[in-house]
DNA sequence: ACTCTGACGGAAT
DNA sequence: GATTCCGCCAGAG
């Protein structure tokens, strides 16, 4: 059996997003920093891409630096996080962005 | 083991 | 602000 004592870091990524407070998001990079994982931010994208749906992770309080939501291979998860940020109070700009300013995750 | 790609970030241009 | 380049490293073939 393996090490249960250390946990790889894929679960130290989600563990983080787990951590975002409702009605607020935060940035990839922001989400590796606190794995411990500061310059590993597409570690991020690669682990939220293979979430199960059972995962109780809110991934899409994740999105990119530039506070707007990445999207490669599939426009329809773009479509569904924005609603999904939309319901938790999260405006977005004509820009299809939205205010990191106003809703990123703080509390370093 | 090797090569290429990628839900990224940041600095330079 | 857009584009280019580099770093970092896990997955997939």
């Amino acid at each position: 059996m393996e090490n249960a004592n250390q946990p790889n870091n894929a679960q130290k990524l989600l563990s983080a997003v787990r951590k975002i407070p409702k009605g607020t998001v935060a940035t990839y990079g922001q989400i590796a920093k606190r794995a411990g994982l500061s310059r590993n931010a597409r570690q991020v994208g690669t682990v939220l891409k293979g979430l199960p749906e059972d995962s109780d992770v809110p991934w899409h309080r994740v999105v990119n630096a530039l506070g707007k939501i990445s999207d490669r291979g599939d426009g329809v998860f773009a479509g569904l996080q924005r609603q999904m940020l939309e319901a938790e109070g999260i405006e977005f700009t004509d820009n299809g962005k939205l205010d990191l300013s106003v809703h990123q995750w703080r509390e370093r």
